[in-house]
RNA sequence: CGGAGUGUGGCUCAGUCUGGUAGAGCACCGCGUUCGGGACGCGGGGGUCGCAGGUUCGAAUCCUGCCACUCCGACCA
């Protein structure tokens, strides 16, 4: 992409509305913005990170088997009213009347949805397990929506739903999802503990929020410090037993405050690996057994030839949290730091002097040959003056900068640097370009 | 939902107390000098001062009502 031709609206200035760092630096990169209380417009720069995390998201809960619907973002109230939901929800379900007065809703999670289509057509426990997911934008009326993207009103979530023949079942897909979410907040560049949460009226064990560690984190959070650093499982057998890695994860204390117990984390944590800090929850997962399905009559016939209902689980990520979450973790203070794998440019090639053909023509070369290379490079051929590029590229964060000016080129040489190091090499043009692709 | 606060050009803010021709810096446009870490000079464009009433010869400023947004707290992907 040409900067001269794109649209990255930069601020001096961070508004005044904006409090903690990840919105800062999102508004002044020119990523989003405001149009009402906790309501956002993408600006290209912050869609592009939007898009990648969500593929990224997307290639695990494939690689985990489960399976990409899309459902609506309006929702009929009477489904609603079937799960007994409609008036439980509260002010944070924002109602709408279509012309008919059809009451319907700006769906905040789709397990009615999910749930109607799967009674509709799956009929045997022969077919299960089953898992759907869809990557949706959601609506809660929060009272006090704040922190940017991080609490919106509306936001783009993946949420995932199991349905299994009983809780053994369940407690398999359950943990398909736990080890999925490892590896996707891995790939993520993030270090996400799993804690133990709150699992509501169903009780039992099954619930886990996933939480990265930063300053401006809205919970404050306890576990075991070598859950943090705890490598990312990988590609496994999906098929087989996962219980053993998710008990590798579980065995040691983590909760948060909700769930914390003072007296068992002394217990169970030597003092030298107690972590106590914030958090900010990008995942959440849990198993509701037949909650949805006995009222919704979602059923499948068994081996016995009885009906019965399923038992269900939901998973959650919120994939535009996780743009501001992702900054709260990797920012300085010149801007964002972008983990490689959801920068949205791979590469800020800086152009120092544009018009000048011999740094023009060096910079095309770089620019084609990373482009050829698939490193998404961003160019930077605007008129502005050297400082002001520099300051631009920090703030918007591409983990690489490839500055090519008059002096280096006279000599044969650009000058690279890494965004989140600040090392800078000077190198000709091909090391430099090889510095980068490997 | 309780408590606090703020609305003046794209951004940061002054002006409001004490009513009298709407300001500054950044950003933007033109010209010139500049050009390796957010340059400088000269000239220029852009604002129904959140909205609606009211008081007044005159309202950004005073009064009343409404709206929006932010922060703290209680609740949440």
């Amino acid at each position: 992409m040409r900067l001269s031709r794109y649209f990255i609206p930069t601020l001096r200035e961070a508004p005044s509305d904006a409090q903690i760092a990840s919105h800062q630096l999102m508004l002044r990169a020119g990523m989003i913005r405001q149009e009402a209380a906790g309501i956002y417009a993408w600006l290209p720069l912050g869609l592009r990170v939007l898009k990648k995390i969500e593929q990224i998201v997307r290639e695990e809960m494939d690689r985990a088997g489960a399976i990409e619907v899309l459902m609506p973002t309006l929702q009929l109230a009477d489904l609603w009213r079937e799960s007994g939901r409609y008036d439980d929800y509260g002010d944070e379900m924002l109602r709408i009347k279509d012309r008919h007065e059809r009451d319907l809703l700006y769906g905040p999670t789709a397990e009615e949805v999910i749930t109607e289509i799967f009674r509709a057509h799956v009929k045997s426990y022969k077919e299960l397990p089953k898992n759907f997911y869809n990557i949706q934008w959601k609506f809660r009326d929060e009272r006090r929506p704040r922190f940017g993207v991080m609490r919106g009103r509306e936001f783009l979530m993946k949420d995932a739903y199991s349905f299994d023949v009983d809780e053994a079942a369940a407690r398999r897909s359950y943990n398909r999802m736990f080890v999925a979410y490892l590896n996707t907040f891995s790939r993520l560049g993030l270090k996400a503990v799993p804690m133990r949460a709150d699992p509501g009226p169903i009780g039992g064990d099954l619930s886990h929020e996933f939480i990265i560690l930063a300053d401006t984190g809205e919970s404050q959070v306890f576990c075991h410090r070598d859950l943090v650093e705890m490598p990312a499982p990988g590609d496994v057998d999906w098929d087989g037993d996962l219980q053993a890695i998710v008990d590798q994860r579980t065995a040691l204390y983590a909760a948060t405050e909700d769930m914390h117990e003072q007296a068992r984390f002394e217990a169970e944590v030597p003092e030298a690996d107690r972590l106590s800090a914030r958090g900010i929850e990008v995942g959440h997962i849990f198993y509701f057994g037949e909650k949805y399905s006995k009222p919704m009559r979602a059923v499948v016939t068994g081996p016995d030839g009885q009906e019965r209902p399923i038992h269900g689980g939901s998973y959650g990520v919120g994939v535009s949290r996780l743009v501001g979450g992702i900054i709260e973790a990797s920012h300085d203070g010149a801007g964002i730091i972008w983990p490689d794998a959801v920068a949205p440019f791979g590469v800020a090639v800086i152009n120092l002097r544009p018009g000048d053909s011999a740094v023009d023509l060096a910079c095309e070369q770089a620019y084609g040959a990373l482009r050829d290379a698939g490193k998404d490079p961003l160019l930077d051929d605007t008129d502005e003056r050297p400082g002001a590029k520099f300051a631009a590229m920090d703030l918007i964060g591409a983990p690489w900068q490839l500055i090519i000016g008059p002096k280096g080129v006279a000599e044969g040489k650009v000058e690279i640097k890494r965004r989140a190091t600040g090392e800078r090499q000077s190198l000709s043009l091909e090391d430099a370009l090889q510095a980068i692709l490997t």
